[in-house]
DNA sequence: GCGAATTACTTTATCGTTAAACAAAGGTAT
DNA sequence: ATACCTTTGTTTAACGATAAAGTAATTCGC
């Protein structure tokens, strides 16, 4: 069976070189070297089984190839939202397209300062992709910065102060406004827009903005009300609007902050008997790709996840090989997403 | 701002102490040390900011304290199916609570060479979230079993020749068998499963042998169909369907082996005009926290992913704490989780 | 009151690799 | 034939931490 702990001058002893011969090779800088050579080394380190240790590279080379992701979230299952997951797959896909390996690390705000990617240095660099209220964000990513590492920000623009760092976002708040003006066109004064309130991202705000930007715009003709939902599960959307309706009349419009909300607020209607889209019209914001199953199917935004993943991979990719990121932001574009529901 | 590159060294120096005395207070060892030293060392430490080079601990250790995670997945976006992000969330969740760090990897099975994990010593031991047939499975595991690290497998059973390895299952099986047994009792005879054949994981088929156990043992009173529907999405569910009824008749009940596919048999048959449950029976099976989102609510069955994570997480730690695994196997309980549409 | 054990450290050697400097062999220009 | 590259390697000295062994001062058992 495969004999552990087999180092390079293992294989410079089979293959008859040095041990740097055998470095070279192993990182395909065969440039300079005879055929045979290569030959040698190449059947000494199959033979042999040899893996590199990559500990004793990085320790040496001063570059771990690795590269942290660490998602601020208040749920132990921090990856429970769709959305997330899409961002983890782009960015593991774009890193280990090119040789990195991607560390995942998951905890609430408060307990950021535990976070072993933060206290130990053992990447290269830092993802991040924070949640909380805009002061504890701040704090977060100036912990983050006080590493000295490079940082790529997502989902949250830069703040001042943080020299090597950047920033990858999407069009939340154009995208919110453009759906907001699609039904403000279609003849809805009355919006209520409901956002969830457990991990704030600055993302939502985002969405709620866009969707302030397209109400005043219409003047008086229309009027916007917000109300927040916690975790924006089912019985917190039902609560919600149970309460909400109390003491105002059924909406025009209702835009939830994301495809579950907007789900749970089809549902909610749907035993209360009001028909979508003809009494009152349903958005989502898809967090994460599920609109689609929802009967009938939502109307919502769709976000690029799995592309904000691999562009915050590739913006760290080159912040590695030339020293400095390229740009200090990047947007990628939300997209309207037709449905059956407004 | 913060000095980069602080070592052990330089820390001793301001603290007026021994490298190895550091050493010590960092990793806890503060047990034999007068108060006055420690309040040096803690002080300069601070001041300092310092941060312990990981590679560096790990080359002289001989531990990384890191896992790695391999999902076997044919697509880039290989966390877009729920259950799998469920599991990464449980054994992130284990591992930070234990000081590991959480390196994870995304390929297809045919990539697998080119994993960073497995040609690079870089972490203290491997789990694999394997997929594919039967062969292709049993290849990934042998490959990973062979950088003679400590091996996880999740979903799928530890084959032979496996030294140093332990497996942590969910009962399939019997999950699947009851949910049948159960529409059996209420009436069904003939059965439909309808299964995904893109990503083939030993659970799916497990799920399938459940349904097979419970027709069997009603003898000839019942009547089992199985049909493939490649990555399950609508379009595959519905043309699968189809092809179906063209050659025979409406089932008692469908059998998805996913929630996502019940779904999509539930968004099939409304436009076909079908009512469930009363014309036919439909029910999932918990790949994602996802049946409560449909409408009428899918019957299913719920998969502990999150605890299958964690319980792997454990199961390595324990390995790599005490030498060897306590057990080669465990098994986590699924539970029958009623809806509206059986 | 004396050797043994304990406490609170320090010293030394080393983990496996790579950066940097060096060297020998062969080829080219003059 | 001499000087000067180029090619194809080798040698040496780190990188920053920790395991293991060492040491000086104190406490303890009897």
């Amino acid at each position: 069976m495969s004999q552990d702990r087999i180092t390079l001058a293992d294989v410079a002893r089979r293959a008859g070189v040095s041990a740097m011969s055998v470095s070279n090779f192993v990182n395909g800088r065969h440039g300079a070297m005879t055929e045979t050579t290569r030959d040698r080394i190449a059947e000494a380190v199959s033979a042999l089984n040899y893996r590199p240790h990559s500990a004793a590279r990085s320790i040496r080379s001063a570059r771990t190839w690795s590269i942290g992701l660490i998602v601020i979230d208040e749920s132990p299952t921090y990856l429970s939202d769709g959305y997330t997951t899409q961002v983890v797959s782009g960015l593991g896909d774009m890193l280990n397209a090119h040789g990195y390996t991607l560390q995942l690390e998951g905890l609430p705000g408060g307990r950021l300062t535990q976070s072993r990617l933060i206290r130990h240095r053992q990447t290269d660099g830092l993802c991040v992709l924070p949640s909380g209220d805009p002061a504890a964000r701040k704090r977060i990513i100036a912990t983050v910065a006080a590493t000295g590492q490079p940082v790529v920000l997502l989902l949250e623009t830069l703040p001042r102060g943080i020299p090597d760092g950047c920033a990858v976002l999407q069009s939340d708040r154009k995208g919110a406004r453009e759906l907001a003006m699609h039904l403000l066109a279609t003849g809805a004064r009355r919006i209520l827009c409901l956002k969830q309130t457990y991990n704030q991202w600055q993302a939502v705000a985002e969405r709620e903005a866009g969707i302030a930007d397209a109400v005043e715009a219409n003047g008086d003709r229309a009027q916007l009300d917000v109300l927040g939902c916690g975790e924006g599960r089912f019985e917190d959307v039902a609560k919600a609007l149970e309460a909400y309706l109390e003491n105002a009349p059924m909406p025009d419009a209702i835009m939830a902050s994301n495809d579950q909300i907007g789900i749970g607020v089809l549902k909610d209607l749907k035993s209360r008997g009001v028909r979508v889209p003809d009494a009152v019209k349903v958005t989502g914001f898809n967090a994460f790709d599920f609109w689609k199953y929802s009967d009938p199917v939502l109307t919502t935004v769709r976000s690029p996840g799995f592309e904000l993943g691999q562009e915050a991979g590739r913006a760290m990719i080159e912040r590695l090989e030339t020293g400095s990121f390229a740009r200090r932001k990047a947007v990628l574009e939300t997209t309207l997403q037709p449905g059956d529901t407004a």
